[in-house]
DNA sequence: GTGAGACGTTGATCTAAAACAAACTCTTGG
DNA sequence: CCAAGAGTTTGTTTTAGATCAACGTCTCAC
């Protein structure tokens, strides 16, 4: 197995501060793994026994209600770490992590997460900070759940997406990986049968292009315009 | 003014493994207040230049929408630290917190929350775990809201509510703090209406008896069966 | 003690979105 | 190459819960 580059790590927030040596250490102890679209990091209430970073790809943490439904908590951007059960103390994860796309994913031991925000300057800081962030996030999508009707939260959800890993084209803003009308409605709490017919009607009124599993935002200022933001 | 006894915070799990001396230090440099029913002890957006403990009362974390319309995030119990943005490196508060009752609250200038975390063993480990369990709560919230009918969500915080604050009577079970429908509502994403029909419905039941901003729950697990959990 | 405002109830109507239903169309694997 | 499954579309019906509306009742301040 080739070892890993130090320039995969030292532009990340979390490890910006820190030396070659450092980062060489870090990378040292981290098992690296590739996960094909679908596949799952690890699961809902499964022990926590690593904390992970996403090099590359895209994933979806979701949560599964008693009655089989469910929602996606938030989409996880190349570059975050996530499954990070550790720095709040928990025992098991939280939610269920599964790739979008196809992922790259370095991981480490729990147990070393309190050596890492002892002995890497701002490494603790900068992991809160997501922490953080993603609570707001969090609130957020929960607060646009409880009070926004259904086509502000479906534009919502699919700038959110265009917002983290959107990528132009000649058409329009393309999202950065697949995503199928079920996605979305489980991102909204709705149904994919509502989901399919607001975005035919966009794409009749010329605010998006899509095709299966596929999304093209041709007018985002008019989604926007939706969304109410 | 008189000095606040250390017994205070002696048993609160951040605190939990600190000498007399240090909970002394950890005192002095606290500010207390007593808020009024309804008062904000700080405001979505207001500059977070302090970190707060609820000594006794409760409070209600809540978000207000561009629309005005408002949900509560969360419920604060005595004992709990709360805006801890400083902890997630946040420079202004992500929501407002409002006494749901008469209130005592300490405070400690933001800055300090460096030092208590580096000095006090345990003091990190616990305020992370905190913030942990607060993620899952909201997390939970949030996919009840995106799945549950009302009904269920409206059980469920009911119950959510008479756990944290819950007072044996010898009709039932009191919520320990006043509760119009309107703050259900926020609570669920529905409206006051639905929240009143709902209730009255109950009543009719035998599983709650409520006078106003005063809920009484004398059948819990018939609750608990509606609720679905 | 009275009036204003906050809180609560209940009825009637309306509607957004779920549920039900069925057909269409890619994609993939054998 | 074709069959099965996954994803999508679109029509119709149904309903939960919002909205509109009006009135009752408690609380507190003057």
């Amino acid at each position: 197995m080739q070892k890993l580059d130090e320039s995969l790590l030292s532009g990340l927030p979390p490890f910006s501060r820190l030396n070659r040596a450092q980062i060489r250490e870090i990378l040292d102890q981290a098992r690296i793994q590739r996960f094909e679209e679908g596949e799952e990091v690890f699961s809902e209430g499964m022990e926590a026994t690593h904390f992970h970073l996403l090099l590359d790809g895209f994933l979806r943490v979701v949560r599964t209600t008693a009655g089989g439904e469910q929602i996606i908590v938030l989409h996880i951007s190349p570059g975050q770490l996530f499954g990070i059960a550790a720095a709040l103390q928990r025992d098991t994860y939280p939610a269920t992590a599964v790739t979008a796309a196809e992922s790259i994913v370095l991981s480490w031991p729990s147990p070393l997460w309190a050596g890492f925000t002892a002995q890497y300057e701002g490494f603790a800081t900068e992991s809160y900070k997501t922490v953080g962030q993603r609570l707001g996030q969090i609130q957020d999508t929960m607060t646009e759940i409880a009070t926004q009707a259904v086509e502000q939260r479906v534009a919502a959800a699919v700038l959110r997406m265009v917002n983290q890993s959107g990528r132009k084209t000649e058409e329009g803003i393309e999202i950065g990986f697949p995503v199928t009308r079920q996605n979305i409605s489980d991102m909204t709490g709705t149904t994919l049968h509502t989901v399919s017919r607001m975005l035919s009607a966009w794409e009749k009124d010329g605010i998006v292009r899509s095709t299966r599993k596929h999304i093209v935002v041709t007018a985002p200022h008019r989604l926007v315009e939706i969304s109410g933001h």
